[in-house]
DNA sequence: TATGAATGAGGGTTCATTCAT
DNA sequence: TATGAATGAACCCTCATTCAT
């Protein structure tokens, strides 16, 4: 009766649930979870909305799922930046250029969304809980700390810097994805000025 | 006979008019009109449902008029800016503080809300129309480009960096509004930052 | 205090009474009980709706306060035309002619809306529930049984005759009242016609 | 693999929606559409009142989709009236039989249903716009004048003949429609007496 | 696996009725 | 007596979710 094997069915169930991720994604982090309608993810990832409750069992497990690769996404995208070798000043940047990538927006934009909403899952708001923004001023601190020692960060209080930083660059995401056309991503030196020494900012 | 005179009865309808646009506004500025539900704004106001409906016709009626209050605001506070006296980087500090009031962050987050949200009314999208944040850059600019005169302000193309202010600021506007125990509002002298020219910028 | 004695107010009274139950008369037959809103009977009436309800207990008292005095009138025209002397064709075009002038049409309506309508008050209803078209049937089959040994009157059934004319006379009402712009009311002698014997009936 | 083929779910469709548009008739013609709920048609449908949105967009929709069907339905019974072979006399009387058959007189219901209702959609009172009694005494009148050539219908001013015959059917069916127990339809054959001349009338 | 017909809880809005003055 | 501000039940409609096929 089936037309496929075993692990032909297996691949298609995975691609499937990929389609529907992506698609959600995109739905779920531009309009929020309560006014983001299951039709409309269905319709983006060009299924029945049926179909999406053979993959996931609701609206809220489906939104989880997400809000938990974000996380992940967001969590090793720090890491990452930490790892990078370079001065402060380049870490920062490269850190600023990957994180306003249309595919790491989207999940800024989805824990944000997460943050803001009322009426989200119990377990999605717990999985962001603990990464609030806090949670990247730890990451950061000791960059920006090793950063005012070689004089490249400014001498402000180094968590208020920090956090200024990722303020900004977060509403302008925000910003963008409710009105693409008129207002554009900030620029990423623009942004880094908010930080840097004086002596250290460089003409674009 | 007539049981309120009619000044009475003006002044109740006043009072309860602008009690109900207060509720309002603060609940649709954070929440968006289409999550904004009627009860909240009644139970906000302090008042049943039924009676919003004798102050304003319809959500939408209410939502267009705190848009085109909000509107107003925002481009007074522009033109004020612009008469402060005194040199170009303390007219910006003090419309960045003006801006941050928490009144006038309710006004702006209405108006991103409505640029943002689907579902608006089609005359509070016609209002905010043409105040896009071109308009403000339009307002700004001669300002910005005295600075650059003067040397206050950094030699960027100016409207780059008008746009990244405003961007910054109402992004972290936004932000705050969605979580204000963890997120805490820009600092003024830290947005500066990202326009001043270097030797313009003060620690703190 | 009160600017009148004991006379005047009940005077006041009772001429408010009656203008209230003139106002409501045209709104229930036109619209129906359910359709009627209290503020259009105190608008038509030139009061506040407030004031209703110090003369009315409720829209359910004042409907049926018209349809007790509806059905006393519907009642005292057909004696008044039993009584009127002359032929039987005389008689039955007296009663037309009674029956068409507005006044008599709105009580009819007013009846036709209580038969018609759900959710009409139960006391209304019993009002004219042994008032139904047979009520009138037994009151004009004497006439109509003289109007036949006369000649005057077609051979058929008589309740059949009786029948047909309250329904096309009743339902020419409706249909007028409907639409005034378009649908005369039935000519009393095309009526007639319906029951009278063909050697009786005059050209126009 | 398709859980129902094209052609199963087309005809589940169609029967459904057939099934509504009959229920909704039945309950708009006897009600009118102020007054109707949408819970009515869905329970007399024997279906929940969500269903009824996934066949038609609101009760507006609904409404005017049976106005369309009730013209059609009307006009095509004049015109079938028309093309009936026989005498003038015979046609009428096919007419009035035709036209109080159960589904005739649903769609002249509808149809004083929406001439009578304030509230009506515009689209509905478009369709009959152009169908007021008038339209019918226009396609009716040439045969009255033929019957009056031949000395079977007298010869009173024709239009009002129509008028007044049309009104007493109308008006006929409006009773009977809001109370069948007590007001039997008019016999046709009483109608036509309102309208024949006095030499052509035959004893029932 | 895949579809879409079917259900029902919840929010916007109207309107009868109450009540402070 | 007279007014109109205030309340809340009930109806239209949307959308998450279930289920027959």
């Amino acid at each position: 009766m089936a037309p496929y094997n075993e692990d032909q069915l297996n691949q298609i169930r995975d691609e499937r649930r990929e389609q529907i991720l992506a698609a959600a994604l995109g739905v779920f982090a531009r309009r929020g979870p309560a006014l983001t309608k299951m039709s409309m993810i269905a319709a983006a990832a060009g299924i029945s909305h049926g179909l999406l409750y053979h993959y996931f069992k609701s609206k809220d497990e489906l939104f989880t799922e997400l809000v938990r690769r974000a996380m992940e996404g967001a969590s090793q995208g720090v890491g990452d930046m930490l790892d990078h070798p370079g001065t402060v000043t380049g870490k920062l940047r490269h850190f600023l250029q990957d994180a306003m990538t249309e595919e790491a927006r989207l999940s800024f934009l989805l824990i944000h969304q997460t943050r803001a909403s009322e009426g989200v899952p119990e377990e999605a708001r717990m999985i962001i809980g603990d990464y609030s923004i806090l949670w990247f001023v730890e990451r950061l601190r000791p960059l920006f700390l090793e950063g005012q020692r070689t004089g490249e960060i400014a001498g402000d209080d180094a968590d208020l810097l920090i956090t200024g930083l990722l303020t900004a660059m977060s509403g302008s995401m925000i910003l963008h994805a409710s009105d693409e056309q008129n207002i554009p991503l900030l620029n990423p030196d623009h942004l880094l000025r908010m930080v840097l020494a004086p002596g250290h900012i460089q003409p674009l």
